[in-house]
DNA sequence: GACCGGATCCGT
DNA sequence: CGGATCCGGTCT
């Protein structure tokens, strides 16, 4: 049995909380018996006070996930055609979350997962994952620490957050360098 | 009830 | 760089 991130993890500052997710595991329990596991090697922060983030203009029915505790999913549908999964941080009431936006997978083709409707799709993470208590041992989505002996010890790379409009010079994003799932490179660091 | 833009991806 | 594709937010 694996043991999620405790709430405490993820009820901290957005922009301490979303470097520290790099080498993360993500599980998803598909079944009694299937489980599939990621490696999370790419995110972006999403802010109270941030133009960009999807809580910027208030409490919405779609967004209400992040105003609540830490540690829950918030999984949205963009452009028609892809889910993308974050997870809820700062304490409840002040809205926040991670966007996870690329996924290592063991033994799969490391583009498989490299951008955050990629990994959607390929873990098949729909709207039925949104709001799932993600520090609840029981939940079918859960992140945990990475016992492998590839631990801690990575370079990170931090640049502006891409694919947004509203804010994008915002130095939010974070990956771990040079590794090959990470879906672009090419962005200005800091 | 209608309209519009989007935290994407892929092929050209 | 354009097209696919559809939902949520906003305004009427």
């Amino acid at each position: 049995m694996f043991k999620p991130l405790k709430r405490s993890f993820f009820e901290r500052n957005t922009l301490e909380v979303a470097p520290e997710l790099l080498g993360k595991n993500i599980i998803l329990r598909q079944s009694r018996k299937k489980e599939r596991r990621g490696i999370i090697v790419e995110v972006e922060a999403y802010t109270n006070d941030d133009p960009a983030c999807h809580a910027a203009r208030g409490k919405t029915l779609r967004n209400e996930v992040m105003f609540g505790p830490g540690g829950f999913s918030y999984v949205y549908f963009i452009y028609g055609m892809y889910h993308c999964l974050n997870f809820v941080t700062e304490e409840e009431g002040i809205p926040g979350a991670v966007l996870i936006r690329a996924l290592e997978i063991p033994d799969e083709d490391p583009r498989i997962a490299s951008g955050p409707g990629k990994l959607c799709k390929h873990l098949k993470i729909t709207k039925n994952h949104n709001k799932l208590d993600c520090c609840n041992e029981d939940s079918s989505l859960i992140v945990t620490n990475n016992n492998s002996n590839k631990k801690h010890c990575f370079p990170i790379t931090q640049t502006q957050r891409i694919g947004i409009s509203q804010a994008s010079h915002y130095p939010w994003r974070w990956y771990i360098k040079d590794n090959p799932s990470v879906s672009k490179t090419i962005e200005k660091r800091v």
